[in-house]
DNA sequence: CAATTGGCATACGGAACGTATGTAAATAGA
DNA sequence: TCTATTTACATACGTTCCGTATGCCAATTG
């Protein structure tokens, strides 16, 4: 045979991102202990270092596997509005209740920014901003939006928002309500970036 | 004498502080060594734990005092302005302006969130948001903003859209042009507040 | 002037990380 | 098919850093 090997490997590093992944997300990446979450995969250290380099590597990981995750919701939901400003917005909430799932508040938004840096830097820059930063120029092509604006800038603001939004809303001691009250600000904000007609 | 004991208190508290934010702002938190900027300070980690409690006890004191320093220079420009909304915009803006700084924006919107949490509700809850809720409040009664929203919740998003427009100037080639790119996007953005009249 | 409080340093133990080294299995070449 | 080499992963070690426990000296209190 020719192939385990292959799929050996394959499967010890999903093994180790599977169990990251869930140290990270749960009890955050600096109280995470490589030995402990290692061990809970059956593994050490050591192949730890062999794929991934060091723990950061391993971060980077992760955070790629969700943001393949995330784009691929955004883009399931979106593509069912009717137009494509609404099609915008749709893309602009979904964000929002994604990052309301503490795996993904904790890792995408708090641990990665601070052990990774800016966002906007990453190697596979956030699949999420690019495509709204896509949509964005369209709507500016159709006379929707004002067209002055840069329209990577605005998708990192909104995407500011949005992240802040979440955080709001899941610390919140009454999530539902404070919901509602955040997607209302946030819905009201984008009005903003709209032509006056 | 009765007042020598209590000055040289406070002077290593603020001896501590000062290297610790200082150490905090270039390398980072969790890169910085409790027994080098202790040092740097001509004392040890003895003191520290003395005064602050832990790490975390003193990143706490690092950002009351960055915070309350912030406050100062928002309250100072947006003062000047001649309405109300003009007032609340400035506002906005200088938050963004400040942000920029590589200080405030690796200490009070990285490791602080990372290692403190949501800096919603941190003791001393951000002068800044306080105040800018403040203002969203007044401007409702004005008639100038929409009234179905919730001042603290607007307020929350604003910040984190400035922040996010700080670290995409910061880490831009060209800060100045991209500082005129999200003040732009940022201003249109808040102009989803205004009641259309 | 004696007793006590409190500010700060020193000493110790433990945990975590990164590296260096070892080993067994799989692949490649003859 | 047999040997050589690569590769995946484990083990062992040294270093760094944090938190606690303890000790000392100066300042305050009576």
């Amino acid at each position: 045979m020719h192939r385990p090997r292959k799929e050996m490997i394959a499967e010890t590093r999903a093994k180790l991102i599977a169990a990251a992944r869930h140290a990270f997300g749960t009890v955050g990446y600096a109280e995470s202990s490589m030995d402990d979450f290692t061990a809970s995969a059956g593994l050490t250290r050591g192949a730890l270092y062999h794929h991934f380099g060091d723990k950061k590597g391993l971060l980077q990981a992760v955070i790629a596997e969700i943001d393949g995750e995330m784009a691929v919701r955004v883009n399931e939901v979106a593509s069912k509005a009717p137009t494509r400003w609404q099609h915008f917005v749709d893309e602009c909430t979904t964000y929002i209740e994604m990052a309301l799932e503490p795996e993904i508040q904790r890792i995408m938004f708090r641990d990665g920014p601070a052990v990774l840096g800016d966002p906007a830097q990453w190697p596979n820059a956030s699949a999420c901003i690019a495509s709204m930063t896509n949509h964005l120029t369209k709507l500016q092509d159709d006379g929707v939006v004002v067209p002055e604006l840069d329209p990577e800038t605005t998708a990192l603001l909104i995407n500011g928002a949005s992240s802040q939004a979440a955080q709001r809303i899941a610390n919140s001691g009454d999530p539902e309500a404070t919901s509602k009250k955040a997607i209302a600000a946030f819905k009201q904000l984008l009005e903003g970036l709209r032509r006056k007609t």
